[in-house]
Order: C-alpha cells, then structure tokens, then sequence
DNA sequence: TTTAGCACTCAATATGTTCGAGTGCTAATA
DNA sequence: TATTAGCACTCGAACATATTGAGTGCTAAA
C-alpha cells in the first residue's frame, strides 16, 4: 500500500510536527530527513500522500499536517518497537497496597509522577468490577448515635462511612455483627448480603431498621463498577502550545475536572489490559477530538488499576510511553525514593 | 473626608464596573446614578477621587476604574450593611460531622455548592489546631503482614493508614492496645503519647519496633496544623472576563492547585472568626494580586472550619457573601436535598 | 457651583502593503 | 521512467497607516 519512501517521508513529517508544531513543508524534509531527495521529490510524495488521507494542509500555500490515520502508523510503529524489548509487565498492581497511605496514596503518587515525567498530565484509577468481594468489615463507636462502617476490600481499597443511628446497639451486638460477615470474606457480595439479611432478621429483629441503613450503604460501596481516581498536576498544559487558546484548553479541563466523565472514559478504554493508545477523534467523547490517551491498564482479582497520561495529539508518544513504563516499574520504589532523579524534563 | 457626592459616585463607579467590567466614564455616571449632574460635575468630583487615591485611568482619555482601596469602601459598606441584618451566626460546625459521608463528604459538597451558587470558586476546609484530640483510635488486620490504622479526631474528622508489620502481633494485642489508647480518649495527644510509650515498652517489648511505626503515622497524623481542603467546581473561571487570558487563568489555577499554598493562605486569612474579605493586593501571595477572597471561618474544640470563595477583584460582593451566608445556613440541609432550588444561576 | 463646548488623547478597528514559506506544474535531465 | 530545477502563484503573518469614537481636561459662560 505504502512504499518504502511514502513511509520514510510520513513518519518523518510526523516526527517533525511533533517535535516543532508547526505545518512541514517539503525543504524540511529533504534537509533534515530524506537528503538525498530534493524538495520537489518529497513534495510529489506529500500530494500522494494526502489523497491517501495521511497528510493534509489547512490551506493552500501551507506545509502538511499529519492527520489522525497517520498518527496512528506512527503510534503503532513505536508500540511494535517497544514490544520488541523486554517488558517487565506483570504483576505491578499487587505493589500498591504496599503504599503507606494504601491504594489511594499511591495512586495520587503515580498520577503526580506521571504529570512529571511526562509533561503532559498524568492520571491514576482503580475501578473495582462487579465482582468485588470483601476482605474485612468493621465496626467503630464515634458517638452515642454515630458510629464509623470501615469497609476493606480485597485488593487493598479501603471506604469508611459515618453512619447515624439514633438507636443503642451495643458495641458487643456490632461486634458480633462484624464477626458474623467476617467470616464470610472472600465471597461474593450478594450471597454475603443474603446470609447477613437472615442473620438480622433472626437476632436483630428490632434493629432491622438501623441495620438497614448500613446495608444500604454497603451496597452502594460494593455495588457496580466504581472508580477511584487520581490526577496529577495539570500546570504542564499551560507550558503546551497547543492549549494557549482558553477554548482548547477549557475543553480539556472540563473534562479532567469531572471525574465521573473520566471514568467513563477510562473504564471504555482500560477494557483490555495492557498499553494503548487513543489518538483524537478516534475517542468520541465531546472536547477531546484535539487530545490523545496513553492508557496502561491491568486487571486481577475484582479490580482493574489503570494509569494513563493525557495529552495533546501532538504528544511525544515516544516520551510519553516511556514514562508510563518507568512508573510501571518504579511503582514498588514509590514509597521509599519521593522522586526520580528528574529526567525527561528537557522540552521547550 | 469624603463628601457625600464623592462617595455616592465612587460608589457608583464601583458598581457600575462590577456590573460590565469596563472602564467607567463621567457619561455614564451621570445618565445611570446621578442623573440630576452632568457629566462635566462628575468629571470633576471623579478627578478629586483620583487624586486621593480611589480611581485610576488605565490611560489618558480612558474611563476610571477603582482601585483597591475604593473597593475596600465598598465591600465595608456592604459588610456593615450584612451586619444590620440578623445573622444567624453560631454553631454550624457541629452540623458538619452529622453528613453522611463525614466531615470530607460535607465538605466536599459545600465547596461544590458555594462554586455554583456564586458562580465563582467555592472552598471549604477544616484545618485542625496544634491541639486536636483523639476521640478514637482502632487497629484493623488486613492481611498477615498489614494492618490498617483507624483514627477519629474528637470533631468528626477520619483518617486511616495502612501500615506493614511483618512480626505477628495478634488480635488479641491490638485490641489491647486499641483499648488502652481509648481510654485516654479526650487527653491532648502528647500525654497519650507519653502513657502509650510507657505500656509498650513495659508489655510489649519485644513489638517495640512494630509499634514505633504506628507512633510515628499517630504523630503525623495529629501533629501541627494540618488542613483538609476542598474546592468547588473550577469551571466558572472560563466564563469570567478576567480570565480569559492564560496569563491570569495560570496565576490563580496554580494556586487552587497547589493545596499546600492555599492551606497556608486560609491558615493566614482564617484565623478570627467571622466573615472577612481580603481584596486583590491586601493579600500578598504573588499570582494573587487580581483576586479576592471571601472567607468565613469558625472555629470550635481544636478545629477550624472555613469556607470561602475567590474570584477575581471585580466580582459581585454581594451574591459572593449572599451565597456564603445560604449555605452557612443550609448546612445542616446538605445531606438531605442534593442542591438548591437553583437561584442565582442569572449571571451572564 | 454647575454646565456647555471644544480641543485633545488614545485604544480599538479597519485597510492596505510587503514578505516569505510553501505549493503545483512544467520542462529539462539522468 | 524517475528525478529535479525553475517559475508563477497562493495565502497567512507581520507591519504600517488611516479612521473612529469614547472619554478626558480645561475654559468660559450661566
């Protein structure tokens, strides 16, 4: 389909919008990458491949622009490198309860880091699956009518909830109650709701009310796909050329800012394990057709954790991809070293 | 100092360029506010305004436009104006740990709501004092080598950590411990602290190591100021005038991200009760100089609550400390009706 | 003390000109 | 046949130059 050369020159043009931003024209080329050809050379193969739909111009008189089909060579070609070398991969989602601050801590470090090293903006998520079962519950007195659900999951999340209940359990009756679900651990949560339903109804009958309360919340914290989530800094976008205009950027951080949108979004993608990149419009979601996602996502036991770095288009996916494998595997190394020695901070 | 004329136009300038945003000029003085003087009267009395410091011309041949100082006038006459009013005042904080989600949950909703009922952006936060008090304290088992660190601050606030002990304590000396430190719940931490060390290094020796870890976490956790912070919805900034230059977006964006610099902001700004506004310059933290703040703050049993809103200089006083006193009412209403009847959306 | 009138200022807007990078096409060349 | 040099053409960016209009300060009259 494509010769050799349509190659050479489309993922040169590509390379260098990335690294200039700016349309490429035909000399650029011929002096920087392909210099044996003249410029009239590579311009016949640029006009081959823009009916081709690789390359386009915004106007006439202007250099080329990579369009989002080309991106996607681009992209893949760099995928199919990494796949070359040796991947760590694995089992990196077990590390992170290890997290002093658990989960949730190391999450918000991840994300941060990915912001760093990939100046762009970094994100962060575990969504626990249908699936999810309990690890342990328990019950904790605040006050004569407030006590605290601590809920722990396995895969290390922890949810806490105050719950006011006006009525007098005893703290041996939650006790037991904590005990009697306890035991159940490691089942799923629908047949632990329905032993725990029995177990009320028949001890706690005149409790039934306040108890349900609580079920009620445990349903909401163990029911569906629900995603925690984490975003790194976003200053970076500010330093992007690409976002100078307040309309692009706005676009953006709406998203990133509502975080129900972002799971979608992340739950969409992170489907499949592994890494994968979504480049433009080849994402539906409204305002990020300018804005692509680097997303390495890995299911075990109930949750799937995702980390991702979100960015323009005009990403350098090479840097991009390279940081997402440097966290991946730092990822044990959080708690102890606060940073990396601060490379990859070289652009612009 | 002022005549009565001179302050009725500077007030006027004032409100007229919170209203549109330009540079006011005589003309519009004199047709809009005090349509019995011409334009030429007012031209004078706001030159005299000039001189002594309440106006400013942008450059020559320009309209006016207020300066801090004028500004101040005018938010002390509206806050004089609130003062009149009955306030309800009080004992709000109490009301916060009542929320279904804790103290973080109400929190969480009260800067989302104070974004949206003032159209600019709504913080909230508690920051609790050098002398917080446990109210409770409880250790959780994860797994064999973790356990998770339950503490509840008397005022509501939760926190939890996982921490790795690879020795085997058993229940049963959690428990114990967990006990022993509920006991002295109520005492200010350095006299726990000093009673817990004791009965470890008498009963559990040979953990001391372990046990080290969770003071030290029970140390971070309890020492110093520390503030839970919160902010609204930042999507109102796009819409502002003021804004839509990156240069001043980034400046105030920076700040709202960097939750250090903002605690420490609220810190300086919230320590006498009540409701303040610091205005552009008055506060000195750089990037700040073309924003103002509404806070109120409360403080109760070695904790501060405070919400407030920043926005630009120019904003709208009055709905700003309108919205505020809404929902330093409707506290208490939060974990009930999701959000308001939805007034005060009119603007732009 | 107030106001009408007038000359003056200056940002914003519109209009015109130049400049240059880049293209497409054609004809000469290897 | 593939490549390249040459040339006319296009069009945005950058700059310079009017034009407009809202607003001021000052002065002289009411």
């Amino acid at each position: 389909m494509l010769t050799e050369r349509q190659l050479e020159v489309l993922l040169s043009v590509v390379h260098e919008f990335i690294e200039r931003g700016e349309e490429v024209g035909s000399r650029t080329i011929s002096k920087r990458y392909l210099k044996g050809r003249s410029a009239a050379t590579i311009r016949n193969e640029m006009a081959d491949l823009e009916d081709m739909g690789y390359l386009m111009q915004p106007h006439t008189s202007a250099g080329r622009v990579p369009t989002t089909r080309a991106y996607r060579l681009f992209v893949d070609a760099v995928l199919q490198r990494r796949a070359h070398e040796d991947r760590a991969g694995g089992e990196w989602t077990g590390r992170l309860r290890e997290h002093r601050d658990g989960v949730r801590g190391a999450l918000a470090r991840a994300s941060e880091l990915l912001s760093q090293l990939s100046n762009y903006v970094g994100m962060a998520a575990v969504t626990q699956l249908k699936q999810a079962r309990l690890n342990k519950i328990d019950f904790v007195r605040v006050d004569t009518s407030h006590f605290l659900l601590l809920v722990i999951l396995d895969g290390g999340v922890v949810h806490h909830r105050v719950i006011n209940m006006p009525c007098d359990l005893s703290q041996e009756t939650l006790e037991d109650l904590a005990r009697k679900i306890n035991t159940m651990s490691g089942y799923e949560w629908s047949e632990v709701r329905e032993a725990l339903q029995n177990y009320i109804m028949r001890g706690l009958g005149k409790y039934a009310d306040s108890c349900r309360k609580a079920l009620e919340e445990l349903d909401s914290i163990l029911a569906g796909e629900q995603t925690t989530l984490f975003t790194g800094s976003l200053s970076n976008l500010f330093d992007i050329p690409d976002f100078q205009d307040i309309g692009r950027f706005r676009a953006l951080f709406s998203i990133l800012e509502q975080e129900g949108e972002l799971a979608r979004l992340l739950g969409q993608y992170g489907k499949k394990d592994g890494l994968g990149v979504i480049i433009g419009e080849e994402n539906q979601a409204p305002g990020l057709e300018g804005c692509s996602l680097v997303l390495s996502s890995s299911s075990t036991e109930g949750t799937r954790t995702m980390l991702g770095v979100i960015g323009p288009k005009r990403m350098n996916y090479e840097r991009v991809i390279a940081a997402l494998d440097r966290v991946l595997c730092d990822i044990e190394g959080l708690s102890e070293n606060p940073d990396g020695e601060g490379d990859g901070h070289d652009q612009r």
